[in-house]
DNA sequence: AAAAAAC
């Protein structure tokens, strides 16, 4: 393609060797949006990087990180972004979106340099990791290019960014709102931007973002092209793409609502107090090598990441109340591996791309049901098996029949050793009372799927703990009633030594055989 | 109901 300098070596700066070993995922540094380098034997049937008309600098930087196909998404819409054309992607991530745009933005700025405060391209993510995310991917596959970019986002100083602005950027990644901040500050002219992306429009859709959307939207030139992604293609995201895109090439690769089939799925019912009992129990039992716990409230999730603390495990947490830095640090150490379990708001659930996840919890089921399918949507990646546990409570059974209509299978009932399962209540909500439980649940006593039930042992009949009336929490035990303060920590069962995880000895379940790394993810600690 | 995003 065009004149590019084929850079001999240029510092392979990257931390890790970047040898053309195909490590994908272990990198951490999750520019997995590729999935699979080598697909053992039908590889030939494939496409390949090399025949997307990509050059030389831009297809070096993708051998030296080991992929050789693309994905179905990057194989469709690289051709496409190349000639110019706009570009309507519906995809998830995962599904190589990300790189499906960053490669030929890549290709095409390549050709000319920035000119001070005027950005030549414009990405716009709803969450600030998401921005980090997509930043990583053009280092990553821009380094043997001299292309320049910057992260616009909320949380961070904006002296700095304007600095970085002001010496002229070919690549702008921006959280709308300080992106609007700026501009209206005047520190920003996008009368150049001729590249606009448009990422994850159904989640700007329903953070509210829209508006603003349109708002920068209009400060571009309408001579500009136009990549718009959404994971679902609901109407109200067919509007905007009207609106926003001209003469698009429509890409959709999977379809909304979907579960992976690599997802092994699970759910127990017990009582709000067991919850971080009963997730402990899991996090022991799971052969995992890192998991993913989603709280319904970020005071919860405070919470709970510092009872995991407590426990001894290797956990830290993250949600939009904490400091800018931290989440990038907490996010980072997650990605290396030096944090085992990230707990965290519904900031991660959808977008966020972790290499080699294994495990997704669920420790509060979700409000609504798509965020079921992006939160599980973690996991399960590239081929990969992944797990998905959900913990909910006796009146949470509305919103999990919502779940499984959504998905449109059930979630298979599983049971945690030592933690008493209930049933759903009758009543429809918070109001004492519920069925007398059973053992061995009646809800979906057959895994109607491969042997998802996991983590259950039907053997455990003995659970010991004789059945508390519910909701009799009222005063004591830091009942959730009262209390806007964060729940003190002591509110944790006492550490009363838990129960070897009985069940694995004798039956381990298939998954759990799987080659994985060795290293145990969590001290086995008490 | 909750979460995200600007100062």
């Amino acid at each position: 393609m065009s004149a590019k300098k084929t850079s001999s070596a240029p510092a392979r700066s990257a931390k890790k060797a970047a040898a053309p070993a195909p490590a994908a995922s272990t990198d951490g540094v999750a520019p997995t949006d590729i999935p699979t380098p080598e697909a053992p034997a039908e590889q030939d049937a494939l496409p390949l990087f090399s025949e997307l008309g990509l050059s030389e600098p831009i297809q070096q930087a993708i051998d030296e990180m080991g992929y050789r196909h693309p994905t179905p998404i990057q194989a469709q819409a690289i051709p496409y972004v190349l000639m110019g054309r706009d570009v309507l992607g519906v995809a998830q991530t995962g599904t190589g979106k990300t790189a499906s745009f960053t490669l030929p933005m890549l290709e095409i700025l390549s050709g000319s340099r920035a000119r001070a405060r005027m950005p030549r391209s414009l990405i716009l993510e709803p969450t600030r990791e998401l921005a980090l995310q997509v930043a990583e991917n053009f280092v990553n596959y821009g380094k043997h290019l001299k292309l320049t970019h910057a992260l616009l986002i909320g949380g961070e100083s904006m002296a700095e960014q304007k600095e970085v602005l002001n010496r002229g950027v070919d690549v702008l990644i921006a959280t709308p709102g300080r992106l609007i901040d700026l501009f209206e500050r005047g520190g920003l002219l996008l009368t150049q931007t001729r590249l606009l992306v448009i990422d994850e429009a159904d989640r700007m859709l329903d953070m509210g973002f829209i508006p603003d959307i349109e708002k920068i939207v209009n400060m571009l030139s309408p001579l500009r092209q136009t990549l718009f992604f959404s994971a679902t293609m609901a109407p109200e995201i067919r509007r905007l793409a009207d609106m926003f895109l001209n003469n698009p090439k429509e890409i959709t690769v999977s379809r909304p609502s979907s579960v992976a089939s690599t997802i092994v799925t699970g759910l127990a019912i017990v009582d709000a107090k067991e919850k971080r009992r009963a997730l402990r129990k899991l996090l022991r039992a799971a052969d995992m090598q890192n998991a993913i716990v989603f709280c319904n409230r970020k005071r919860d999730v405070d919470v709970l990441c510092k009872s995991l603390i407590k426990h001894g495990f290797s956990a830290g947490a993250l949600h939009g109340d904490l400091a800018q830095s931290l989440r990038f640090s907490t996010l980072e150490a997650f990605k290396t591996g030096e944090l085992k379990i990230l707990v965290c708001s519904d900031i991660a659930a959808r977008g966020i791309d972790i290499g080699g996840l294994s495990h997704v919890f669920n420790f509060d089921v979700p409000f609504h049901a798509e965020d079921y399918v992006h939160r599980i949507g973690r996991t399960g990646r590239a081929g990969r098996t992944g797990h998905a546990y959900t913990l909910a409570t006796p009146d949470e059974e509305a919103l999990v029949q919502a779940i499984e209509k959504l998905t449109g299978k059930p979630i298979p009932r599983i049971e945690i050793p030592g933690v008493e399962t209930l049933e759903w209540s009758d009543e429809p909500r918070g109001n004492g009372r519920r069925k007398p439980a059973r053992k061995g649940s009646a809800a979906t006593p057959a895994p109607q799927q491969e042997a998802p039930a996991a983590p259950a042992v039907a053997a455990e009949d003995a659970t010991p703990a004789p059945r508390k009336p519910r909701r009799a929490q009222g005063g004591t035990a830091g009942g959730p009633s009262a209390a806007p303060s964060p729940r003190r920590d002591s509110g944790l069962l006492p550490a009363a030594p838990d129960q070897p995880v009985t069940g694995f000895g004798s039956d381990v379940p298939a998954f759990m055989q799987l080659p994985r790394r060795e290293k145990s993810v969590i001290p086995a600690n008490e």
